[in-house]
DNA sequence: AAATAAATTTTCAACCTTGACAATTTATGG
DNA sequence: CCATAAATTGTCAAGGTTGAAAATTTATTT
């Protein structure tokens, strides 16, 4: 007997506006008026959501952990029966992807605060050994005969090249680096050939 | 006829403690007060030195780049006469290192920048790419045979590695993950063998 | 249409950050 | 000691950010 709640739905799209702008402003440049605007309501609105900034924050470590895990598990999804690997290697690398690189800087200021926000580093590792762990699997499944070790490095190598190509996106780097980046990714996975 | 200029030393100092809060809090987040307090100097010191918030943002710009450049002198300085690629790698990934941690937060938080601020995307794409050469030069000359695109890609490899090292060091990452990404190093220099 | 609970807007005070300039102190050369 | 130029400190206003609560509007149920 009451107006219905819109609290689930509009948490989500300030979450998703907070993120934008923490990507973009880093998190301390992302102020309440900003995301605010981003998000198309009224300041005050946050705070009837969400709570004051502390809690905003908490707020944000969550759906960001949240949505890099779903996308760990759609990148899964998206892998077919046989040649996984390759699969996976083509959505790592994929140039021409619309470039949700936001998702990336959002997570790299949320690392940087590591120090400060306990909270953050936390969900951050648990987010990246999650990632890890799924690559992990799938390397480890098409190489059956590889030593774990040769796995965990190869691993480590697809991950780094990855976060790094979305990183040091905002600098307009060689175009070549994008194929050679591919190219060390098939090197990495080679090694894991009998 | 006058007192002397501490305009240098004072500068540096300062932007010293500007790089270490950009590092700690983000760019937005290094506030003129914190500075300040990081330098030891009252906040109307930064402006007598360096002027307002944008020319120091300049100025930072300068500072970083330079340090960056610089470590990479450094870098191949270190390198001995013979064996340079291996030395390379153990310089690359020492983990007893006393993390000089801060340089790449900071570094992370101008690439991060680059869209509202250009001149610190310039600035580090062209200590990215000096890097980057610096580190395809010992590679190709340790291996005169193998290809261009191959040493390419082993470069970068190399430097998405150390990179990713460094960025994610402030989440608490399993021990395991040292040894595979310096395995993962090595596995790159590798192909480059006839 | 009346009651209800939630959304949305309004408003105000406290705090922080910055910019700018005036005032003062201090070290050096003559 | 004196003149000079620089370092250092002091102060104030303007603008932005946040916290908090009150007031108003709106959608739904009975």
């Amino acid at each position: 007997m009451a107006r219905p709640s819109l609290k689930t739905q509009r948490s989500h799209e300030i979450l998703a506006a907070f993120a934008a702008c923490v990507a973009r402003y880093g998190l301390e440049g992302a102020t309440q008026e900003r995301v605010a605007a981003e998000a198309g309501v009224k300041r005050t609105l946050l705070r009837h959501y969400l709570g004051n900034r502390d809690e905003m924050i908490d707020a944000l470590i969550d759906h960001v952990a949240a949505d890099f895990d779903a996308q760990t598990e759609a990148m899964l999804a998206a892998l077919p029966a046989t040649g996984r690997v390759p699969a996976l290697l083509d959505l790592l690398f994929d140039w021409q992807r619309p470039s949700d690189g936001d998702r990336v800087m959002t997570y790299q200021a949320l690392v940087t605060a590591a120090e400060r926000l306990p909270r953050a580093g936390q969900a951050m590792a648990a987010g990246t050994e999650h990632f890890a762990a799924a690559l992990r699997r799938e390397l480890a499944m098409a190489h059956p005969g590889a030593p774990d070790e040769a796995v965990t490095a190869a691993t480590l190598g697809l991950m780094a090249l990855a976060f790094n190509a979305e990183a040091l996106a905002p600098l307009d780097l060689p175009e070549s680096w994008a194929s050679a980046t591919r190219r060390a990714a098939d090197s990495l996975v080679a090694t894991l050939e009998v």
